[in-house]
DNA sequence: GACCTTTTCTTGAAAGTTGAACTAGATAGA
DNA sequence: TCTATCTAGTTCAACTTTCAAGAAAAGGTC
C-alpha cells in the first residue's frame, strides 16, 4: 500500500502548524496592509500598482501581455480586466505589437509614471516599516532565499506546470 | 525638515528590492496553488477552508462571529458573505448566542466536519509539498520567526490598529 | 495552399471582496 | 431613567477575480 491516495497522511508536527499558520496570518495582514495603504494613497490595488512598477522598469515603458502576466504571477485575463481599468484612469495605454498581430502592449503613460512618482515614497516607506525595519539583515537574507526556494518550486521547468500566465 | 511627507525616501537596497520581490512571487504563487488545490478538492477557496479548520479546533466547534473574524485576519463582512456561502453548503450553520442577543455563533456541522476529514490528508499533502518539504530544518524555525515578527508588528497593541477585524 | 493545432488576448457571467450604511442590542454617564 | 455612544453583525453596490468560451493570428504538416 504506497499509493499516495491510501498512504497515511503525513500531518503537521506542532511546530510546522505554528509556522504555517503564522504564515497565513503575515501573508494576510500584509496584503491587507498594502492593500489599503495603496488604495488611500494610490486609488489602487496592491496589484495594480504592481503591473505599473513593472511597466516604469521595462524598457520604452512597455510590455506585451503576457510577460507581464508571467511577471505579476498572474493569469492573462486578470491582467486584462486589470489593464482596462488602468487604462480607464489614464496611466497605461494598449498598442498593437507590430511583431505579433495577436500580440498587445501595455504601455505606461505620462501621467501613469507621475502617479507613480507621487506615491513611491510613501509606499517604500510603508513596505520598511511594515517588513524591512522589523528585520535583523541575516532574516532578510535568510527571508530571501527562503521565498526565492518556494517561487522556484512553483514554477517547474515541465511543460506540465500549472503557471497562472499560461492557463 | 524632517518631517516625513518631506524627507527624502529611503528607497530600498538591491538586496531589498529582491527580498520584497521574492516574497510577492512566492506568496502569490502559493496563494494561487491552495486556492486551486482546494478548488477543486474541496469546492471552496484557501480561507473558506481555513474558517472551517479555526471552527473544528473550537470548543463545540463554534464561534462567535468576531472571534473567528479575528483569528482568520478579515473583516467581519468578508466573514458574514463567506459563512452565508458556507451555510447553503450545508458545513455551518448560524446560531444565536445566548448571553449577547447581537451575537451570533457559527457552527460546523456534521456534514463540514465529514468534508473536512476527507480534504484534510490532500491538503496537508500540498502544504508540504510546497513549503516544508523544500525547507531545510534551520529554515522552517527562521520562517516562523519572521512570520510571527511581520504579524506582531500588523497587531499593535493600541486602540489605533486598523484591524480587519474592528472595521 | 488547406488543415489542424497552438498561442495571444479578450469577453461575459458567476463568485468573492470591499467600504459605507444600517439595524439592533449593549454600555456608560448624567 | 434617559440618552448618547459603542459594539455585533448584516446588507447593498461597486469593484476585483475566476472560469469557460471565443475570436484572431501564428505555426506546423501534408
Amino acid at each position: 500500500m504506497t499509493t499516495a491516495s491510501t498512504s497515511a497522511p503525513r500531518w503537521l508536527s506542532d511546530e510546522e502548524q505554528r509556522v504555517w499558520r503564522a504564515y497565513l496570518h503575515a501573508t494576510t495582514l500584509l496584503e491587507d496592509h498594502f492593500d489599503r495603504q495603496l488604495q488611500r494613497d494610490a486609488g489602487m490595488p496592491h496589484t495594480y500598482y504592481g503591473l505599473l512598477v513593472q511597466l516604469s522598469q521595462a524598457p520604452r515603458r512597455r510590455m506585451r501581455m503576457t510577460e507581464l502576466a508571467r511577471n505579476a504571477k498572474i493569469t492573462r485575463s486578470r491582467l486584462s480586466h486589470a489593464i482596462a481599468r488602468l487604462e480607464k484612469n489614464g496611466w497605461v495605454r494598449r498598442e498593437d505589437c507590430p511583431s505579433d498581430k495577436r500580440g498587445q502592449n501595455a504601455v505606461l503613460t505620462d501621467d501613469g509614471l507621475d502617479m507613480l512618482r507621487r506615491s513611491a515614497p510613501g509606499h517604500v516607506e510603508a513596505v520598511r516599516q511594515a517588513m524591512f525595519d522589523r528585520l535583523t539583515d541575516e532574516q532578510v537574507r535568510s527571508l530571501g532565499e527562503i521565498m526565492r526556494t518556494l517561487a522556484t518550486g512553483l514554477e517547474p521547468e515541465g511543460a506540465d506546470a500549472d503557471l497562472p500566465w499560461l492557463r
